[in-house]
DNA sequence: TTTTCTATGTGACATATATTACTAAATTGC
DNA sequence: GCAATTTAGTAATATATGTCACATAGAAAA
């Protein structure tokens, strides 16, 4: 990984020594779009700092009902990884790869002793730690506070807002799964939405009009 | 605070010059039982170490509604307070004296000067982001994935333990407000555990019986 | 084209939880 | 002691969501 390349992605690293680390001692990793990166029970063994792509982070529960509770975009890396890897535990979660996606793979040891070397990569350690928190505060205010219609409005803005665009190309079913529920439930709210005209549905895909997007930009 | 006592409490902390810095600096505060520390929208002005008590936390929405995240025993302190210091943010939760507490307060400055100065302060920081991380997946999990039958039992559990004792002292409106629903549907779910003879009810008193701890111990 | 598979639509019904309304018992303040 | 307040019990009903059953339509495969 280029030097350079690296200084684009990750803005709030400037300091030539742990670029040259990063770039020295990080691993390139590609995982194609669908594919899923961790599960839970699985050892990490490395923390992923996302060059490209998007990785989509979902909690599951034992019998393997899932819940979505954010993306990492490129410049980020997972708390959950630096957690469980601190503690050698295994994943908590689940990851998959939400685009073509290629990270930088940083060594646990090597993301230990920068800790202590370089104060941007504490930094960038602090400010995962504060930007996961409080999407894990979103996620929970959503399952403890929000009915599913609202649930499942914001998961369209947050979807449509990663893939910048307003035409999501995915089943009833998926969205179902993301959001802990059964995929009848999500076709008759999402019906719902039609008929209000925030939305359009097809095979495969649902086109946001307008005047959703203005709706919920507020 | 004297050196001997914050060791004591601090077993991970060791460091002489790091307990001298701790005992200069942190500001001794004392909150009588029921107290509210911090608010939402509050801002925090130093990272509070448990030094004795306890101190519940709590999520809240819009309308006031609770939802009771974990509690901070002593040694501990609030991962959410060292994300919002840091980033100058308001307070995102509720945080409320469950017995008469006495804290250590880190001034915000000082605790990033540590951070870069002592090992021991920057594992223990570490390590609180672990467990409180930890925590806040229990958090969703319970409401997620879990029935308001089990997450009674469980909080009951919790409650037990950080009281020790088998005699909690609580009103069925203060149980139903920290799991986020009403007071009736827990005066009917502890009357069906009253009846399957787990607990027994008495005014602001559950006693439990040894059955049910026995049953949630596995 | 015909068959098969996948995604969706939808009604009927089950269940968990929320809300309303009321009663009664226990405790507190006077 | 008595009135007022707090706490708890419980029935009736409402609502949101989950589950089952089945129909249909479009896409893919044969």
């Amino acid at each position: 990984m280029n030097v350079e390349a690296l200084r684009q992605i990750l803005p709030n690293i400037t300091d030539p020594s742990l670029l040259k680390a990063l770039s020295e001692h990080g691993n390139i990793h590609e995982f194609q779009a669908g594919k899923v990166i961790t599960e839970p029970g699985q050892f990490i063994k490395m923390v992923p700092v996302v060059l490209e792509g998007a990785i989509k982070i979902l909690r599951m529960d034992e019998d393997g009902k899932e819940l979505f509770l954010y993306y990492l975009e490129p410049g980020e890396t997972c708390a959950l990884s630096l957690t469980c890897c601190s503690a050698s535990r295994p994943s908590e979660i689940k990851a998959v790869a939400e685009e073509n996606t290629v990270i930088l793979g940083v060594p646990i040891q090597k993301h230990e002793e920068w800790s202590d070397q370089f104060k941007q990569w504490k930094d960038f350690v602090s400010m995962t730690y504060q930007a996961r928190f409080q999407e894990m505060l979103v996620a929970l205010d959503a399952v403890a506070f929000k009915r599913m219609d609202e649930r499942l409005m914001r998961y369209i803005v947050t979807k449509m807002k990663q893939q910048k665009t307003n035409e999501l190309h995915t089943t009833h079913q998926e969205i179902a799964n993301e959001l802990g529920t059964s995929r009848e439930v999500i076709s008759r709210l999402l019906k719902q939405l039609e008929k209000k005209k925030w939305i359009e549905l097809g095979r495969n895909v649902i086109y946001i009009r307008d005047d959703f997007e203005e709706l919920i930009s507020n």
